[in-house]
DNA sequence: GGTTTTCTTGAATGGCGTACAAGAAAGGTA
DNA sequence: TACCTTTCTTGTACGCCATTCAAGAAAACC
């Protein structure tokens, strides 16, 4: 059933009818609302599945430097940017989605204020910076980039800014 | 008419029917469509209307410090949030809202590029501090912060750590 | 005054998310 | 075995949506 949930993340959102959605699972529409109260009801359980599955190889990954791991989680999120524009577009409508999108940032932004601390970040600017590192991996994953663009913004967001990346 | 499409500042666009727009207009659906192919190019010219306004504005706040005009256009464009979410949410599946997009992600561009060159940001990082810096104004507006911490992100971000903002 | 262009409309179409009453499957208990 | 209850599935229907089309009103032009 979820498995069929993969159209909101390959072909979107609005994109994908319940109808759709039945067809591919070989169910009707109403089977749906069986197992789920509303069609965001279904995104939020895609969601929550979608993000357990990464924060489990995230953790595989946590011993490595700072700018890799979230160089490493843009490119390993990349794939739902879909989802990152749906879920802030419903968000402020949909109390589910709402609900979710809140819990979402407070895991995210947890995992930033470690993440920057370790790196060096003072304390008092802490709390900006990952404010600032939330904003600048959604905007990668909401503006895809190449891959050298990608690590240039993510090697000066993470503070060693090694030379030799410009342009021009 | 296009003073009708304040709707989709304040209500959303997918919230707001063309017939809610029409009624407000005082007039019908199909008159609407007289003067736009649909709904998107309704949207565009909304975003054109909006856009216009903004940068009127904002010429006029050219000469203040670069922290201060990247902290005033996240006051001016706050109330557009709802657009700024649906516009990166149809991006992908509009092509009058992508093409959009992209026009408006160069203007933006080229502005933070001045920017931060002025501020003093070397050549090397530009391209990257630019991103960061255009990221950074959309997760601002996406995700509404209170004046100290919107004004403690800018403050970092364009580089100038004033010191005494911090938290906790 | 007649013709052409500009604008507005009512009615229709197909698709959407969702509700509901009815029934099939499955499980438990005698 | 037969009955009852819970779990699941379905066909059908509703109201709303964006959009289309043929028809007509208003305005502009000659």
């Amino acid at each position: 059933m979820r498995a069929a949930a993969t159209l909101f993340t390959d072909v979107g959102y609005d994109e994908t009818s319940t109808t759709k959605i039945a067809t591919a699972a070989g169910v009707t529409t109403t089977t749906i609302y069986w197992y789920f109260a509303d069609k965001d009801a279904l995104l939020v359980a895609v969601l929550d599945h979608v993000l357990e599955a990464a924060l489990a190889e995230a953790a595989l990954h946590s011993q490595r430097p700072w700018a890799d791991q979230v160089l490493w989680a843009v490119d390993r999120l990349e794939r739902y940017r879909r989802l990152v524009t749906v879920v802030h577009a419903r968000a402020p409508i949909s109390e589910s989605i709402g609900a979710w999108h809140d819990e979402f940032h407070r895991l995210v932004d947890s995992m930033m204020v470690d993440g920057f601390r370790d790196a060096g970040v003072p304390e008092s600017d802490l709390d900006a910076m990952t404010k600032i590192g939330v904003f600048v991996v959604e905007g990668l994953l909401m503006h895809p980039q190449s891959e050298q663009d990608r690590r240039a913004v993510v090697t000066l967001l993470t503070g060693q800014t090694r030379r030799g990346s410009g342009s021009s």
